[in-house]
RNA sequence: GCUCCGUUAGUGUAGAUCGGUCCAGCACAGAGGGCUUUCACCCCUUUAACCCGGGUUCAAAUCCCGGACGGAGCACCA
């Protein structure tokens, strides 16, 4: 009994306590011995950032935050071939467009990131010239002009390639001609030595170095040699002072040939961490060369279309940027490889919008009710704006009878279930009245009585309805996530409400409305 | 084919480092109920997982080995 006293307090003294200990991201490995730490984001600018560039955005902003760390926003657009580029195939052409540099500064924004600096890869090219050469003279690089075809030949039979051997010299002329233009587009190309005989194929002899005639949104034909992503970030990440680069386990290559160029030039390793890929399938397709070819189409209604899921769709769909925060922080660092939880992202939008968002009478895709019988000659029902704060008051809607008799709109989903329930069914008209539906003959309805409580002892159903009458009512468009657009009608009070605010539709869902006109709300759905 | 990585309920995670306190916790979703003039919110109850097989051990989700499955890389894309 006495065990039991005290195992019983000891529990309670633990629960809380423990809870606190577990919040936030786990320390990084060695940070006590780091004094000033720097992180980055490096962005591809082809579009704006999307779910999926989201997590190392977070990661990096949350650690940078919890160590009072720097944060460079370093924009990787350095670029490939010309010849990729005009390849429509998604999987090879990718690049840069001269508006994604603002689209992600606004993401980042909107994402509450602080960023301290900001380096544009493509106004660091002489310094990757340099090193480049200082590699060729140390012997670690080499001009190669195989073919593709031939390359990987050598490649997969663990052999060098004719040009491995070549003299210094040659390298570096190698080099020059590329730079010089005396080398076409695809010709020729600077790899490094790993090392032939890595276990790993895709280890083996990078090219680091390639020639594109493709012309840059921001340097133009400056420059006609470009180096390839590992080989610019083995350089940046020392030359910028990064501590901590946090990135995909799909960059796990880049990994080991930054290290190996770091041990060349004699420089401190950074640590690296990765996660694992978070698939975004379930969305939809979500690559920017896709979306960009949908925008042009006029598929997509911009950059910010739901089906983009870019942060711009969702600052306009009406998700808050915390919920996204908390759903890739929750997640950490992990290698696995995850679905993105949009339905936890929406629980926890919901926790934020709820409270702020009014209620709305919407009639999706409606049908006539019609009710005959009808005592008064007008009613008003009076629901709360938001029953979360019923300091908020209520609104009004009011309806006018004619000869006893009105038509109001209901959804099809409704009358399907009063004809299930079968015989003469009693149905409450939300804040109105009750009616009564024959056989669920929605011609035929008639009005029963007015009082909650008649509908309340019968456990009458409660549905929205909207008045037919034309100026009683607002057209309603709601574009759904899918890029579906459903239709029908809203309350009148709906034409006093203001673009950007977020609604709920009740019974139906949030929605964020985009336009209002007199007769015409424009709205996208949220969750 | 080669190489690397991963595998806790429907989804996302906790569990690490120091194997017992885990017959596995939490959140969201699901089911049922209560509250409610919303299928919202809130409250209560509930379903449901340690990939498989060996081993080490008094004791394994946690350590070791093998297998299966999944992902990534093997591009002059990032």
């Amino acid at each position: 009994m006495a065990e039991l006293a005290t195992l019983g307090v000891d529990a309670e003294d633990l629960g809380p306590k423990k809870k606190d200990e577990k919040e936030g991201l786990p320390p990084l490995p060695g940070i006590d011995k780091v004094k000033s730490p720097v992180f980055r984001m490096a962005p591809f600018p082809s579009g704006p950032l999307h779910i999926g560039n989201a997590r190392m955005v977070v990661l990096n902003d949350e650690y940078a935050k919890m160590t009072k760390g720097k944060l460079i926003l370093a924009f990787d657009d350095t670029i490939g071939a010309m010849k990729k580029k005009i390849e429509e195939d998604d999987s090879g052409a990718k690049y840069v467009i001269p508006e994604a540099y603002d689209m992600i500064r606004e993401g980042l924004t909107w994402l509450g990131v602080n960023w301290d600096q900001e380096v544009f890869k493509s106004d660091r090219l002489p310094i990757y010239y340099d090193y480049c050469k200082q590699l060729i003279q140390k012997g670690e690089a080499y001009a190669c002009t195989c073919e593709p075809s031939a390359f990987k030949a050598f490649k997969d039979a663990k052999k060098p390639c004719p040009h491995r051997d070549q003299p210094i010299e040659d390298a570096m002329e190698g080099f020059q001609k590329m730079l010089d233009g005396a080398y076409e587009e695809g010709s020729a190309v600077i790899r490094f030595k790993s090392g032939v005989d890595l276990s790993d194929p895709a280890l083996r002899e990078p090219v680091i170095m390639r020639i594109s005639d493709a012309e840059h949104p921001r340097v133009g034909t400056k420059y006609r040699v470009w180096p390839m992503l590992e080989f610019s970030w083995a350089l940046d990440d020392h030359l910028l002072d990064m501590t901590y680069i946090i990135r995909g386990k799909d960059l796990f290559k880049e990994d080991v040939i930054e290290e190996q160029v770091w041990k060349i030039f004699g420089w401190k390793p950074v640590h690296i961490l990765h996660y694992g890929i978070i698939s975004t399938e379930k969305l939809g397709k979500l690559s920017k060369t896709y979306a960009r070819e949908m925008i042009t189409k006029g598929e997509y209604v911009g950059w910010d279309d739901p089906r983009t899921w870019t942060l711009q769709s969702l600052d306009r769909r009406g998700i808050r940027p915390e919920p996204l925060r908390y759903v890739l922080l929750s997640q950490g660092l992990k290698m696995a490889d995850v679905d993105f939880p949009a339905s936890i992202m929406y629980a926890e939008n919901q926790k934020i919008i709820d409270p702020i968002s009014n209620r709305y009478f919407f009639v999706e895709d409606p049908v006539p009710l019609s009710i005959t019988g009808i005592p008064d000659r007008s009613y008003t029902a009076e629901p709360l704006v938001n029953p979360l704060d019923p300091s908020l008051g209520n609104r009004s809607i009011s309806i006018l009878v004619k000869d006893g008799a009105k038509k109001v709109l209901v959804s099809p989903s409704d009358v399907e279930k009063i004809k299930g329930a079968g015989g003469d069914v009693l149905v409450r008209l939300k804040d109105l009245f009750n009616v009564t539906v024959p056989g669920g003959d929605i011609s035929k309805a008639a009005f029963h009585s007015k009082d909650l409580d008649a509908a309340r002892s019968q456990k009458a159903p409660v549905i929205q309805w909207i008045d037919s009458d034309p100026k009683n009512n607002v057209v309603v468009q709601v574009l759904m996530p899918d890029g579906r657009v459903t239709s029908g009608r809203g309350e009148f009070n709906l034409q006093s409400v203001k673009a950007g605010e977020t609604l709920q539709f009740e019974r139906f869902g949030f929605v964020k409305v985009q336009s209002v006109t007199k007769k015409k709300v424009d709205a996208w759905f949220t969750h």
